[in-house]
Formats: structure tokens, C-alpha cells, sequence
DNA sequence: CGAATCTCAGCGCAACTGAGATCG
DNA sequence: CCGATCTCAGTTACGCTGAGATTC
């Protein structure tokens, strides 16, 4: 863990106030150290949560996608164009999975290039148990009302958008 | 960059209509896959921004830090008690900017067992010159309306209190 | 032929564990 | 002696570049 004793003040509050002395946009700062911060926080517990059963999150978010699947089985390519991920990290985030026999890799029956990644019933195991749990902690904001997440998932939205998240 | 074409619906919406078929805590999965995705947005073009300055955010963050301070120096384990960092983290990150001649470490006048990391003029002018560059791209997220975020910090911080990254 | 798909080698960054030196 | 502070070695994870094999 990063530290012990919480702080007795906020420090992205105190940090603004020391950025207005000399700089701007600090509205902009605000907003993203809060974003950095409570992703830093978040991931932690994810991953926490997560490492009993073996994975990551990164990793966790592939199994996912493929139970979401209806044969069970996407191209890597098509992977990484949804998780958002570069596609020597599919490679890898795949390796890593089916090493542990949770995924394994087969060709595509149309296209000699590409490589499906397909979920095995273990894998399908797995994701059901972590699932489990990760529901069971509300994804580590538990205390939060569910006005809140909706509020905060609209106005994530189009910032998600204009950075070409997807289109539409 | 992890993708050329932009998906032509939203990734996070889709994952949502599946996830509901079978699971639980569909807001909270809806709001921490946003947050994820866009720090990880985010924080790309920040570090895109931050590169010709030879700097990452994690050290572009501590050396802001030490401009922040009365003597432009601080005692490493109270740098990664602000930014929530671990203290090896610090070592490498103090590390790295003093190899590029940004701090230099003093011996702490009253605790034989503390360092300090002090900014020097170049890493002053170095922060200057990046921070006029964030400040100029409005920190990646130049679109979106100041209120929208205002109102994020806002949802953030409760978030971040109990989460432990602050009392009071 | 060019373009797409995937893999591999290698680099950089950062979080972490565990161990040790030094000092209060 | 205990605890705090920092460093070092080593592991893991991930993102990326560059190069190459294979196939459309």
C-alpha cells in the first residue's frame, strides 16, 4: 500500500490553491488529479479482489468480453480495438491467460491472419467467481449512491467521446 | 496509440446492456469502466504533452510539488505521502530527475535518517515550460464545460475521502 | 504488390516485496 | 533495541517501438 495515515486535509484542494497563485486551468487540474487519484484508489482495490483468482484487471476485462461473446471466442485484433488496448498487450494479456488455461488460442476459420482467443469452461469458471466477488464489493465504490455513478458515467461520457472513444 | 478507427457505439454502453443479462452492480461497473477508460485517455495525452519536456506525470507531479514548497525542498517520505506513492517509487522517481539535473538531494539538516529533493533552476524551468503547455491544452480535456468540471471534482471527492485519501 | 494480423525482442515506466544501512 | 527513513535488488505488469512471418 502507498500509505498509512490518511491526510488531515485534502491535498488536490490544496494543491488548487497553491496553483492559483501562478497558473491557470485550474478547474481542468482539479478535475484530472481527482480523476488520477480515484483510479489510482479504485484499480488498487480491483486488483485486490481480483489477485485470489489469478488475474488482473486488464485480464479480468478480456475473460468478460468473451463471455459477452456468443461463440465464446473473438479475433485478438477485434479484442483490442474494444478493451482499447495495443495489440502487442492482447498478445500478451492472452499468453498470460492461456497459460493458465483459462483461454486458448485457435485459427480463424475464415481468415488465415487472424487468431481467435477462446474462453474454456475453467475461464468461464473463473470470470463467474471474480464476478462474484467484484459485484458482491460493488466494484470498490460501494458507498457511493447510485445517483452519483449514473451522474458521474453521463459526465465521463462525452469526454470519453471527444477522445475518440467511439463514435456515433 | 492503441486504436485508428474509433468504435461506432459506445464500448462502455454495450458492456453494460450484456452485463446486466446476468450480473449485478450495473452502475457501479458502468461508472469505475468510465473512469478507467478515460484516465487512461487522459493521462496518454498528458504524457504525449509531457514528453518533449523529457518528463512523465508521475515526475512531472513531484516536481510541481516542490515548487509548492516554502524552500523548493522536501523530505522524499513526505513527497510519497502526498502523492500517493510508494516510498521505492519515490527513490526511482527522484532518481530519474536528478539524472536529468531537475533536483539534486540535500541531507535533511535535522534528521540524519531524511533526504531531501530539491528543485533546481533548470527543473524550475522546466516545470514552467510544461505547465504552460498543459495549461494551454486545458489539461486534454479543453471541451469540456467548466461546470461539468466542477461537478466531477465534486462526485470525485467523496469518492476519494473514503477511499482513504484524506480526513477531516 | 500493399495491407492486415499476429508474434517476438527489447525498452521504459512504475508498483511492489524483501533485505539492508543508517540514524533517532 | 525498536522504529523510521531511504536505498538496492529483483519481480511483475503494462505500453510502446521496430522487425518479421504469414495471409488476404
Amino acid at each position: 500500500m502507498a500509505r498509512s495515515t490518511p491526510l488531515p486535509f485534502d491535498p488536490i484542494d490544496e494543491a488548487a490553491r497553491q496553483w492559483a497563485k501562478r497558473w491557470g486551468a485550474v478547474d481542468q487540474m482539479h478535475a484530472v488529479t481527482s480523476l488520477m487519484r480515484v483510479q489510482q484508489l479504485v484499480l488498487a482495490q480491483l486488483d485486490d479482489i481480483l489477485r485470489p483468482h489469478g488475474l488482473t484487471f486488464a485480464r479480468y476485462e478480456a475473460l468478460v468480453l468473451l463471455t459477452f461473446s456468443r461463440a465464446g471466442s473473438l479475433p485478438m485484433g477485434k479484442m483490442g480495438e474494444r478493451l482499447q488496448v495495443h495489440p502487442t498487450s492482447i498478445t500478451s494479456i492472452i499468453d498470460r491467460l492461456a497459460t493458465a488455461g483459462l483461454v486458448r488460442r485457435r485459427p480463424h476459420p475464415d481468415d488465415g491472419r487472424a487468431v481467435l482467443a477462446e474462453i474454456t469452461d475453467e475461464g468461464r469458471a473463473v470470470v463467474e467467481a471474480a464476478t462474484a466477488d467484484l459485484v458482491a464489493a460493488r466494484f470498490a465504490i460501494a458507498d457511493t449512491p447510485v445517483e452519483d455513478l449514473r451522474a458521474l458515467s453521463a459526465l465521463l461520457k462525452p469526454v470519453r467521446r471527444r477522445a475518440g472513444d467511439y463514435e456515433d
